[in-house]
RNA sequence: AGGGGCAUAGCUCAGUUGGUAGAGCAGCGGUCUCCAAAACCGCGUGCCGAGGGUUCGAGUCCUUCUGCCCCUG
């Protein structure tokens, strides 16, 4: 493979929720001067520590952290916006000798970055998005499939009936940009990366592990008082990205008086559990990732062994 | 102690007049290019409590044992 001479290094930390991204990051940037860069859909948001589990100022141990509490609760968000951040907080750390540590959980924003998707400027479209849901609410998928399937057939063909989400979305692109998201999705990878990667993924050999690592977690959050800022969050307006995130959305019906917080806070568990379920196997399939196992023997130093070798190889 | 009932998937249970089991929840696997902590797809994982008997064939019928539950004393 063709290495580029002036690329710049780049470590990618990834892993589901309670891996210990945090700890083991603040270790490897002490060792390689590094910097963290978060890569971490709802840490970004300014007011929700306790729920997104944002590193103290304790834990972040004197490293400078990105991209972390930023913006307001009610403010508008995308992939989109992240990419661009994330280019550019990578930029700084590395004008300034340091090595930028990608570290985060949320697939889609690390793929983003990694591959330096572009995305371009849309027309606000907030009708057109609107009468598209109306639409498949009434007429169902299968209409709005074919539609698609009419002018971007490709993109029709890999989405499921049931898919509403993203066949709104391809339609939505279509009418708004002319352009269909395989043309666009063609051009967004126009431009190469610019950076060279060190990927580590973190995982478990035995999933009870993690999950024991979750349970417990949970319980610490609600003792941190993650209840007063789910209720706080409820009474904000605008805030529904948000609310939807795990913590908040399975703390509802109790805020509501509709279940115990017994049943509120096993749900919240489970659906932790399932959301690392989901992000290890997003992780899994990119085979630049290496796992460095968290449940065996001196998973720093597997990490820090990799982390060497890279650098050593790139002069 | 006597009488009755129940033992089937991790849990709650279904299973016709006997034809080697199936639902919900849980769990597991996967997809992912602008709300992604979202959304979507796929998969039954089982010495049917144990032993013996009847039968071509038993989750189903008979019997013994074990465990749990209820009633009477």
């Amino acid at each position: 493979m063709m290495q580029k001479q002036n690329g710049i290094d780049l470590v990618v930390l990834a892993g589901p929720t309670a891996s210990g991204k945090t700890a083991l990051a603040v270790d490897l940037c002490h060792r390689f001067n590094g910097e963290v860069v978060s890569a971490d859909s709802m840490q970004v948001y300014d007011t929700l520590t306790v729920g997104t589990a944002r590193p103290t100022t304790e834990e972040m141990g004197g490293i400078p952290h990105h991209l972390m509490g930023f913006l307001p609760p009610d403010a508008s968000f995308s992939v989109a916006k992240y990419a661009e951040l994330a280019h550019a907080a990578i930029a700084d750390v590395h004008a300034r000798g340091k090595l930028p540590i990608l570290c985060g959980g949320t697939g889609l924003y690390i793929q983003a970055v990694v591959e330096n998707l572009s995305y371009e400027e849309q027309p606000a479209s907030r009708e057109i998005r609107e009468r598209l849901r109306a639409r498949i609410e009434c007429e169902g998928g299968e209409a709005l499939l074919a539609e698609l399937a009419a002018v971007d057939p490709e993109t029709a063909a890999r989405l499921h009936p049931h898919d509403h989400g993203r066949i709104v979305r391809a339609l939505e692109i279509v009418q708004t940009t002319g352009r269909t998201i395989t043309e666009q999705n063609a051009a967004s990878r126009a431009v190469e990366s610019p950076y060279r990667v060190c990927g580590l993924r973190l995982e478990y050999r035995n999933r009870d592990t993690l999950y024991d690592r979750i349970n417990r977690r949970v319980s610490m959050m609600l003792d941190a008082g993650l209840v007063e800022e789910a209720d706080r969050l409820r009474r904000q307006p605008n805030t529904d990205t948000v609310r939807q995130a795990i913590g908040y959305k399975e703390l509802e019906p109790y805020l509501q008086g509709a279940v115990t917080l017994e049943t509120a806070a096993d749900a919240l568990r489970q659906a932790t559990r399932r959301y690392a379920k989901r992000q290890l196997s997003w992780f899994r399939r990119y085979d630049w990732l290496t796992p460095i196992y968290m449940d065996e023997a001196q998973p720093t130093a597997q990490a820090a062994a990799c982390i060497e070798e890279f650098l050593r190889k790139e002069k």
